[in-house]
DNA sequence: TCTTAATGTGTAATCGATTCCACATTGCGA
DNA sequence: TCGCAATGTGGAATCGATTACACATTAAGA
């Protein structure tokens, strides 16, 4: 592969010559410009970005670190990101945990020897040494999902979510309801969903039996054992079920389908998440739309703010959602 | 952040010695070895990846060239590449064409320039131009789902798989086959499934009308129009439809429910592709498992080889594929 | 005791770009 | 005609690492 050093030699000028005609600085006569655009032009000339970056200290490229590839969540906050990103020149690195926590950390070095220009963490539980190891990033750093102190975040409202889903199902003259959750350490999905619901139905003075209370995995299999787990251990059957994402809610709607209950006159679902399938389903299930690409392009934008305007200022963003009433409530 | 020079002068040793300690090359006394350690330990010192690629020319990143994030199908592929890397150390790069041509010949472009050590391309319709680019590169390269001459292939048996899928509604009984397919400038998805449909129903001599051939575009909706369409507008109503992928059978399924045609009864359904809702649906749909994270994975192991061997023998491999038939049919 | 090999460490060139200077040329007004 | 600004080009240091080579020290074998 070329060099700007053979080039320069081509087109009988300095290298300094074609590294000004390169990023259109300072004065390059039209005589010159000529020569050099036509060499590269022959060669196919492409400059070295780690060269470019070893000067310049900007890489444009982005790292974002995912608990997983694999959910539409996932693809989705991608998509956001990539679009605005993309736009001013940046490209994503992509670093996938799998959950596990010490990859996040290993990762964000790993990040950091690239030199990415910033990070996006999209975290599902944070641990104190992430946290520790953040504060003394000296990348910009933005988190989606999760509340990191010391860095920008953009939210999404766990908390009210859960209230209004199940002040919807209570509107709808429900009292016994059930939960369908994950594991707590999720701080986000799993302790502020749950207490939405709890305190909402603490409001409303209705009470909760234990085995109302399931929890899955994020998939539609555990949603179905937690939805049998319901209808099978409990004294007094809910009338309504709460999930807490739309997987489980799937995995519930079947358990219910197969034992020939009616959604939603015998029990009420709803989920989160919007997937695409959720309208489809039989009945149309009610969720609630985060608007993840939006959160993705968000978090774009203020990782772009932090980069250019060394806009240090940290944000809270809060998303808006917005709740799919459908078929299944 | 600190450097090699800042590390190699606090202790005090040369910088060459640092580096040795770093990539475990030549002999580093353990006296020397104790105090570097120490330094890195209390900097944090972390290499600059860049500097490095610079002088070795590897960046440990393979570049992930993809018509879109958003589909089941794509993360899937990733997930499984990033498995295998991630293994060996290196990272992905994404480029997000969204079907887009000219950003797929830019990408090309901009991978090179990032100097990735490996490129997996996922195209869906595959121009000359790219072609040709691809041809001239140096840089190792993979195609996923699409055959392009010059470069190793993972590819699905798109042919003998809608062939397998026509064969078991024949073998059903049903004689009156409709097909919903997309544009045949994709040439996997559009035209070899199409072209093995049509060879398997003329192999049992049946009469395809034109009414039972519809185009969507990969969405839910252009599944449910495309049925819509096959059912209003054909003269014979078919009892079977074939739809190239799953999202456009759940489109399908859903316009029979709702005009209370019954799956598989009044019409039995097929689609491709095994999403991970296709299970759950009700009835369960017929369709085909690609193992997609076995393509990403093969992928993935293909470039390493050409990395790492110079192995650049081209190698085509055509993926199994497994028939799941489910109570749609 | 002297060679020779093994063990440690440092010097300096190098990778491919950017960028601060210095220097050369030209044109224009005084 | 001179001076100065505008225009155009090149020299050389620099970014942060790797690596060939030279050199110093030590240990082992004859």
């Amino acid at each position: 592969m070329a060099t700007i050093n053979e080039i320069a030699k081509m087109a009988k000028v300095s290298r300094t010559t074609v590294s000004r005609f390169l990023n259109n600085s300072g004065y390059v006569s039209e005589d010159v410009r000529k020569r050099i655009e036509k060499v590269i032009e022959e060669t196919g000339y492409i400059p070295s970005q780690y060269a470019k970056s070893l000067r310049t200290k900007q890489t444009k490229v982005i790292g974002v670190i995912l608990p997983t590839i694999r959910t539409e969540t996932s693809s989705r906050l991608v998509a956001g990101m990539d679009e605005i990103l993309a736009a001013s020149g940046y490209q994503i690195l992509l670093a996938n945990t799998n959950l596990n926590k010490e990859k996040e950390m290993e990762y964000m070095d790993l990040l950091k020897s690239r030199q990415v220009d910033g990070i996006i963490l999209a975290a599902t539980n944070v641990s104190d040494a992430l946290v520790n190891k953040i504060s003394q990033l000296v990348i910009p750093c933005v988190a989606i999902g999760q509340e990191i102190d010391g860095i920008s975040n953009v939210l999404y409202d766990d908390y009210h979510v859960a209230r209004a889903l199940t002040s919807l199902f209570i509107s709808k003259g429900h009292q016994h309801i059930g939960f369908i959750g994950v594991a707590e350490s999720d701080r986000s999905v799993g302790l502020l969903r749950k207490k939405g619901y709890l305190d909402e139905m603490e409001k409303s003075d209705f009470a909760v039996e234990p085995a109302w209370l399931q929890k899955g995995i994020f998939d539609i299999d555990s949603g179905y054992t937690a939805m049998k787990n319901i209808m099978e251990t409990s004294n007094q059957k809910p009338t309504a079920v709460f999930a807490v994402t739309d997987r489980l809610a799937i995995g519930a709607m079947k358990y219910l389908k197969e034992h020939n209950y009616n959604i939603p006159d015998d029990v009420a679902i709803a989920g989160i998440g919007a997937s695409e399938v959720s309208m489809h389903l039989d009945p149309s299930l009610t969720t609630v739309d985060y608007q993840n690409e939006k959160a993705g392009k968000e978090a774009a934008i203020l990782i772009l703010d932090q980069i250019k305007k060394e806009n240090k200022a940290i944000k809270k963003l809060t998303l808006t959602y917005r709740l799919l009433e459908r078929g299944s409530v």
